[in-house]
Formats: C-alpha cells, structure tokens, sequence
DNA sequence: TTCTACAACTTGTACGGTCATCTTAACAAG
DNA sequence: CTTGTTAAGATGACCGTACAAGTTGTAGAA
C-alpha cells in the first residue's frame, strides 16, 4: 500500500480518506467503509481507524451516525467555508464608505456571507495591523481599499500570506503599483474626463481650458478623458488650453493660471477641473475678475463633494458608489468560486456618472430644426 | 465522586477538568497531573483519561507536550474569545448607522474586537434569519438594534440561546418590552423635551404650546421633559395647552389645532413639537396665518432630520450618534468582562443635544444689567 | 567541575478485547 | 397491511497491555 515511512498507521489512513474526499472520489452524503472493514483492509485495528476518522471528524470532513456508518460531510470539497468576508476599507462613516459597504453587503448577504468591517484611517501602519489581526480570523476572502500614498508597499510579505492560505483578494478604489495585476475594480476617470468635456462641447461650447493634476494617476487619466473628447469632436489638442498643477500649488495656481490666461486675452468659453476643490476656487476667481458662471464661461468639477451642492451649484461627475460596492463583492465571489479571468462579465472599471447642475450653460445657435 | 449517573467518564472527567481551569483552581501554565496519575485517582483506564485530555486539547485548555505533561493553556480563562463582535441595525448606509458604527468601531478596535456586521431592512423575518445566521458564528457579545414595531417578538427563542451560549448582548435605539431588564441604551427623550423647553423659557418664552404624539413612548416621554422644564421655571401645567396627536391623524391634526387656538385668541409665543415633521407642518401653518417664524412665534423641532436644514432652519435636538455607539460598545465590553452591575460606570441614557438655528426669537428684554 | 550515561517519568502510537446502544432490514404474528 | 420481534451490523465507551519516543534529574566517569 501507499504507506510511507515515517508517517503513523493513523495519519496515513487519515490522509488517504481526506484526499479521496477532496479529490471528490468519496461523495458528498455517501457512507464511508464501517469501522471493521477499514481495519481489515488497512490490517491494522479498530482503534487506530477510529483515531483517524475522529481527526477527520474533528476537521469536519465526516460525520458519524451512532448505529448507522460514517458519511462524508454534506458540504463538498474545503469545509473550511466561514462564510465571511473581510472588508477593510480607510474610513467608515466619512465619504462614499456606508454607501459602498451598503452595497457589498447586498449582495454578500444574498449569498449567506458576512461582513467582517474593518478600517485603516487611511494609515499604513494601521493597515499592516488589521491584515496580520485578519489573518488570524476565517475568512473567505478580502476587499481592501488601499491606504493611500504612492510609497511601495512594505507589508507585501502579508499579502504574500493571503496568497498562500488561498484567500482571494479585491483591491478597490487603488491599487498598489507591484499589484496592478491583481483583482481590483477602480473608478474609470478617463470616461469621466471624458463625459464632462463631452458634455461641455455638446452645448456648444467651443473654447475650453483643463486644469488637471500632474502627480497623480487620476489627473492624468481625467486629463486623457479630456483630450478624446476634443479629438472624437474633431477639435485639435492645445497643449497650452491645460493647466497643470501639483499637490503643493493645489491652491493657488490653478486660479492664478486661469487669471493669467484671461487676461492675455484667450478666449474661454468652458472650464474642466480636476475636482470641485479646483472648480470652486476657479469660480470665485471668474467672480471676482466680474465674469459670471455660467453665463460668461461655464465650470465643471468632479467627486460631487458637499462643495458642488453648496452656492456654486456645480455641474458634477459622481460615481456609482453602491455600483461599486456590489461589483467588488461579486468580483470577489467570482475568485471564491474560482471562475476563470476569461468568463468573468464583471468590468474592472466602474462608470461614472454625470451629475447636471448650474454651471454649464447652453450655448448652441438654436437655428436647426 | 462526583460521577453525575447518565454521563460518560470521560465526559465527567472532562468538565471536571474544564471547570478546575475556568474557576482558576489550575492557573495557566500550570502542569495538570500525568495521565497515569488521574487514572489512578478517578479509577478509569488510561485510554479514557486520554480521550477527555484530547477534548480539552481541541477546546484549547490544554496543550500536551511529549515527554513533559500535559499542561493548562497560557491564554487565561475561556479561550473561546474569538475577538468578534457581532453589530446588527436596522440599515447601515441610511440615518445615524454610519456614524453610530464608526463610534463601536473605534471602542472596539482599541480592545482588539472586531465588528461583524449584519443588518435586517428593519424586517422581523430578516431579524430572525440574521440571529440564526449569527449563532453559527464564532462572536463574543452582540449589539442590536430591534427591528421596529411593538409586536410582541417572536423569536425569544433565538434571544434565549444566546443567553445559554452566555453571549452578552446590547440593545440599541429600542428594547422588546419583554426584555426591557436586558442591558439597552436609549436616547434620553425625557432631557431632549426638557432642553427645547428650557431653552424656549430661558429665551423669555411665556406662552408656550406643546405638540405631542400620544401613542408611542418617545411622545411620552418628551412630553415628560416638557412638562418637567416648565414646572422647574415656575410655570403651572396647563394640559390646555397640549396637543397630542396619533399616528393617523399626524399629518393633519397638529397644523388644525394649532390653527384653532390661535383663531380662538389663545396667546402663544413659542411652540415645542414632537419632531421635525412637525414643526415644519406648523410652520406651514403659521406663514399661512401670517405669522412670521420666529419674530411672532418660535418653534422647535426634534430629531435634526434634513428637513431642519430646509428652507425653515429649525432649532432642534440630536443625539450623539458616534457617542452612542461608542457607549453601546463600551456597556458590551462591561458586559464581557462580568462587571458587576453596580459598579458599571456607563448611563443607559444618551444625552440629547441642542442645535440652534433660525426658529426661535430671544424676546428677553434687555433691563438687567 | 564538566560531561555522559542512565533511570524514571512523561506523552504518543498501536494492539487486543468486551459490552452498550442505535439503526436497519428481515421476518413472523396479528 | 400493519405491527412487533429479532438478528446483524454499525458506532460509542470502556478496559488492559505493550512499546516508542521525548524530557529531566541524577549518579558516576573524566
């Protein structure tokens, strides 16, 4: 027989009932050899299957029916099913987070999961705390918004864990830069660049100005959102029609530029911003040079924070945020369930949407139709 | 000995065993006695010792060393700490959940618990379904808000298992009426009617008109602190000049009889009511009147619902939300560690607070000083 | 003093058997 | 056809024994 040295009597039996179990050739519900036909087959005694079947018991693999036999337990293949879901998100009542969790949890719930809610307050070292504190629970799998920063992730060796214990993994919101391959589902900030300057030059307007962040991914996808607009429109890119600001002139420069640029006489009938932070300031710098929005020149932002709602009445992009919730959980289901990257209908980006408020106005000729 | 008849031996040996470590009578790390010696003494065979012993080992108690002893587990008392804490609301993205959560969140965190979180639409049948699904689970207390309605509660059943696995649960927000003794924490209605009527009376109010919602609790109550903060000013009660309304006749009854006493010549300076739907409908009423709110009249709202940040900008009551959380979690901890009742430090009541906005004139003269 | 060998004690593995209790199916009685 | 009995076969609960293997303290050698 295939009995290793080494291994004990019982250890030997318990492995070879385990993996006739996984390897599905012992159904789930069917009756396992009794006790006496095991020893006989095995030649050796009944107590040494019984301390084989009991650690299999234990694990859960089988249960015994005093009177009837032992049978393979009832829920197939790796019972280690806990059927709950880890979700670390960097905050949880600030933000899009209640109503993205709201989302996961609609349809982790539909799917008998739990959520396990945990947070980061947007800090790494808090991070590495609830992946190694995660780590010790029985999860099924993990979504995680990454804390934020560009610095290389110094607790891969944790993600390494989940990698070995099998625990599939969804990044959501960003990625880190060594994990770009890894499941993950983002905003999509080229189509929302995109929708706002669309949306600008389908009312006419025929003079835009961007004003986009240069050191981050997300300035640069809204700002290539931007450029297919203009050229799906048949406009030509002007390089000199985008303002590029940095994290550190993130208050100042924007507005100065577009004080600038008007005063040496460019024309401008439309502005895209990086965010409602940016179109705000914008705005109050237009009011104060005594141009009025949107009558002189229409502003967008982005995010649709609490700003866009407020007396500027900005025309937006927001994105999906239970969408996003409930796409993450199902991506993650997918990787339980083991589905092939190819069938998966899931699409890793998710859509933003337009919100229209007051800043953009309508500046077609009506002399069609 | 304490061979109870009907129990197996090395059951009776096992629970001897359990509770000699739970009580502290083998403190952990302490060596239990040999397998011989424990045959010896309670007469069974050593198989049988070994058969208890590896209970006790599975359960984690115990951890047996080769050639050393076996010896009491180092983390002290019932082990079965899975450090999870179970959170059940009514909704989770919708209201005060966000925040209410985030307060748990942090308690909890701080003493290394994490949050499983579950809600129930606000269902009975989903309250149940969720409460079973919990019971599965690995959870060291519970937080719960019930899920509405008087309805006498159904699933006791269920609540009376967590009392068997000696889970300690919380109530949040409402109690069953059958469970009022269980430990809950609650918004303080009584001080949140007695702060809108103080403030009226400290503004130089004098002739003030209460609306009330007869048929539920927090109508009472609030009613309770109204009437509290008007005898305390020196004020007598004048039931005339209450209005209670029911759930049917909510949308109608308290704008009438507002209309009606004053139409009958009743001399009214301030008006407390029930919640902010309220007094938004009053409101209503009084510009209808051609009274001006709150040059003519002040009113006041409770619950700092959107609607008191409308166009009426009411000054109303709110509760902590973060705070009641963090207490929820903070009685549950309690609760964990069997602090006796009366040492708890912690109120059953949150403290409501005062917001001030719009709805309420100062008509102090101003003689003194 | 230090090192080594050994005895004593511990848990781990494995064997053997006995009796109790439960389930099921076959069979006999009504 | 139903009901009750019985026997076979399953797991569960014990018992006793033997030997393997790891740990520790100690007596004796270097």
């Amino acid at each position: 027989m295939t009995q290793e040295s080494g291994k004990t009597k019982y250890y030997v039996l318990m492995e070879e009932l385990k993996e006739a179990i996984l390897s599905g050739r012992i159904k789930a519900g069917e009756k396992l050899p009794s006790e006496n036909q095991l020893s006989e087959k095995y030649h050796i005694s009944r107590h040494t299957v019984r301390k084989a079947l009991s650690i299999l018991g234990q694990e859960g693999y089988i249960v015994a029916e005093h009177g009837r036999g032992t049978f393979c337990s009832q829920r197939m293949g790796h019972l280690k099913q806990s059927k709950n879901i880890a979700v670390i998100t960097t905050y949880i009542s600030d933000y899009i987070f209640p109503r993205l969790i709201q989302g996961m949890d609609r349809v982790l719930t539909d799917n008998d999961y739990s959520i396990i809610l945990k947070n980061t307050a947007n800090s790494r070292t808090k991070e590495a705390k609830v992946l190694e504190d995660i780590l010790t629970k029985d999860i099924d799998g993990l979504i995680i918004e990454p804390a934020k920063s560009q610095i290389l992730c110094r607790h891969m060796n944790l993600y390494g864990l989940l990698d070995k214990y099998q625990i599939p993994y969804v990044f959501i919101q960003g990625v880190y830069s060594q994990m770009k391959e890894k499941p993950h589902i983002l905003m999509d900030d080229c189509q929302g660049g995109y929708l706002v300057t669309k949306y600008l030059l389908e009312r006419g307007h025929e003079n835009l100005l961007g004003i986009f962040k240069a050191d981050d991914f997300q300035g640069q996808e809204r700002h290539k959102g931007y450029v297919k607009a203009l050229q799906e429109a048949g406009y030509s890119y002007d390089p000199d029609r985008v303002v590029w600001f940095h994290t550190e002139d993130r208050k100042t420069k924007p507005g100065l530029m577009t004080r600038l640029l008007l005063d040496q006489g460019l024309p401008v009938d439309g502005i895209v911003c990086y965010n409602d932070q940016i179109a705000v300031s914008v705005v109050h710098v237009l009011r104060e040079m005594g141009k009025n929005v949107p009558e002189d020149i229409s502003v967008t932002g982005y995010d649709n924070s609490v700003m866009a709602g407020g007396d500027v009445s900005l025309t937006t992009i927001v994105h999906p945020q239970e969408k996003l919730g409930e796409m993450a959980a199902e991506l993650l289901l997918e990787k339980i369930r083991e589905v092939p990257e190819e069938k998966s209908q899931i699409p890793r980006l998710i859509q933003p949407e337009l919100i229209v408020r007051n800043s953009v106005k309508d500046r077609r000729k009506k002399e069609e139709n």
